[in-house]
DNA sequence: AAATTAACAATTGTCGACAATTTTGTTTTG
DNA sequence: CAAAACAAAATTGTCGACAATTGTTAATTT
């Protein structure tokens, strides 16, 4: 998964590298969710000075990580439940037209490549019976490759380079890295079949489902550990 | 028109306040379209230092109206065709779905509003057939109160906030205060009407189309432009 | 005692200076 | 003469200090 968590990174500057750092703390809940952002304090601790460091919560304000008030200060966004519905309406709507623009505009060798990591993931699988690896990476990547082939650069910034963080830190804070990888599976074979037709309608309609089911299996989740918790209290 | 000019604005920083004053200086084109940035100018035209212009450059950056390059400096983007079109494709997703949204959850009160603007408007495109006026002023109204009316942050935010910048400056630069006043009238007329009936799969079809007749009708408009220059030169 | 005001501490915003990098122009070399 | 290597100028990135604002605590007033 070289596109999301790359060893190698294009990270220049040091408020780069630091923003990379805390990009991460934040996903995974190191820097939790909600919290308040200390410049002082997170300056010290990354051994930089004050601006290098909002430099840094300039880009994390940029993918919707943090909220910035003036003379206030900054917060982690705080993961609710209507924000994470929110923003997979959201992702239904750009992904939804990424696909249709990649059954377009996405050469014949890309269409390949991707199907050839599809039958990869498949057979890797089936192998490890991962079923937490295919749903975490794999996923991520096949969205991804779909996202790249829409050639539309306005969508791959909206959708790469800020939903998406936002998207795993949801997975992570919530615990998602679970089930419906079979299903997910069908659903992206389809996908590609779709492509490979040019059949832009068709593949943005099931780029939506996918995304829509995806929303409700999670719906659903929410709904029971909220009905368990409310067993054990009583 | 306050919700995109207004005259008391949120701006309590100064950076804030060359934000915005640099904002209308590029959708206008009196900073060019793909020129160069350079900081030590801004910051003397505008009075303060560096490091505010800076802060300013950032919000700049966010609403995706300068590019920067680590070491090399910020561009003001350039208004290319393929730009135009990547926005417009990406604005009948957004809008699309946040009209699907709208129906779903704007409040009867909010509906009402819109229908007597847009009466409101109706009478005032009659009476000055100040075409332009509705154009411009009265079609931004249209599609800033939809979004808003889906009551999806993450929707608004993304449009509003970052998207509606370069579309005005888009419209700005290539002259774009055109006609189709009439027919868009119509359009809006119908979308609202789905609203209303709480028709949201009717609604988002309606706002896609729309969306992409008016992209239809810069793409026409930009062709024969084409056409002239190349008669011109012959 | 509760509410208002006043002083204080802490945090954010802004500034000017220095360090690192890129760009430009010149010189050198083949 | 063209290309490469070097030197100088300009630009960006980073730093620490000061100014302005906010939040908190203590004192005052009703």
């Amino acid at each position: 998964m070289h596109l999301i968590n790359p060893t190698k990174t294009t990270a220049i500057t040091t408020a780069d590298k630091v923003f990379e750092q805390m990009q991460y703390a934040i996903v995974e809940g190191e820097i939790p969710a909600g919290s308040k952002i200390s410049e002082p304090e997170l300056a010290k601790r990354y051994q930089i000075s004050r601006s290098t460091l909002r430099e840094a919560l300039n880009r994390l304000e940029k993918c919707h990580l943090i909220e910035r008030k003036a003379n206030v200060g900054s917060r982690v966004v705080s993961c609710t439940i209507e924000g994470l519905l929110e923003l997979y309406i959201t992702r239904e709507a750009l992904e939804g037209m990424a696909c249709r623009q990649a059954a377009s505009n996405m050469s014949d060798q890309e269409i390949d490549e991707m199907k050839e990591m599809l039958k990869a993931h498949s057979q890797t699988q089936e192998l490890k019976d991962g079923v937490a690896y295919y749903q975490e990476e794999g996923d991520l990547d096949f969205h991804y490759k779909v996202i790249l082939g829409s050639h539309n650069k306005q969508l791959i910034d909206l959708i790469c380079g800020q939903l998406y963080h936002l998207v795993r830190m949801y997975r992570c804070q919530f615990g998602m890295n679970s089930p419906r990888a079979s299903r997910a599976f069908n659903e992206h074979y389809q996908i590609i079949q779709a492509i490979s037709d040019r059949d832009g309608e068709l593949a943005e309609m099931l780029m939506r489902r996918h995304i829509a089911a995806s929303r409700k299996n999670i719906e659903n989740k929410i709904m029971q550990q909220a009905l368990l918790e409310v067993n054990e209290n009583k």
